[in-house]
DNA sequence: TAATGTAGTTACCATTTGGTAACTTTTGGA
DNA sequence: TCCAAAAGTTACCAAATGGTAACTACATTA
């Protein structure tokens, strides 16, 4: 019953930083305000297939972690705008580091989806 | 409407690589068995609070991904080995990066989550 | 004869998650 | 007078997700 040198524990850091990866879309609006202030509309554009309601959301949260800096302009039309706060910016490192390997491996992103692909395939012949 | 000049796409590769960080235990069980091949039993011990179901679960979609390979023994009481493939490795790559600044910054971590217990608290009151 | 160890499956359930669509607010402009 | 623009909220719903607990198989051992 040989226990394993590794484990990763219920309170370790590396489950704990699974906060910012947790919701759908937590992270990559993160990775987009990394570029600079930005309004709602902007943010909403920069993620297609995100609703109104997905993006108010994550904000919010995000807001709550002292990660997002929201700055309301008092005028008619509204104007919003999100900006990464200090704590913001460092969280952000990881995550462009998890990015930038994913535009750099783009083939190993398309072998594993390809093996995916492969395997339902199979899966589905199966039930026949 | 100044469009934003950074989009992330629906299938960019920011994006796809959350496959490997979707599933709530996908990417710990990747990063365990970065130190080496495991034995059912050990990945479960070294994964605190992981039921049966959900390593099975998880192992059984790595393994369709091509990114781990299962390795059964025919004797009695049964052995299976799991090991990262070439393809896991690179996927692990990351994740270890990830994780490693996790580690290095477990304080902001603790800030963070401190944010998040203050405004859970303060949103509580309000409901008062 | 019955229990043990190891890997795995299955049925079932509760919660979480994310999505859609309609609605609100306010003021300037056609 | 009525619509547009921007940000946001709300009600509602379907699907995905993850968890528990009980069950299987089978040779060895007590």
């Amino acid at each position: 019953m040989a226990e394993p040198d590794f484990i990763l524990r219920e309170n370790c850091p590396q489950r704990r930083i699974h906060y910012i990866l947790n919701g759908k879309w937590t992270s990559m609006v993160l990775s987009v305000l990394s570029y600079g202030p930005m309004r709602t509309g902007q943010l909403e554009r920069a993620l297609p297939g995100i609703s109104k309601k997905m993006l108010t959301q994550t904000l919010r949260e995000v807001e709550s972690g002292g990660l997002v800096h929201r700055e309301v302009f008092h005028v008619v039309p509204p104007k919003v705008e999100y900006s990464l706060t200090p704590l913001g910016i460092r969280f952000v490192e990881p995550l462009s580091a998890l990015y930038d390997w994913a535009k750099d491996n783009a083939a190993a992103l398309d072998e594993l989806e390809d093996n995916l692909r492969r395997s339902a395939e199979a899966a589905s012949k199966q039930g026949e």
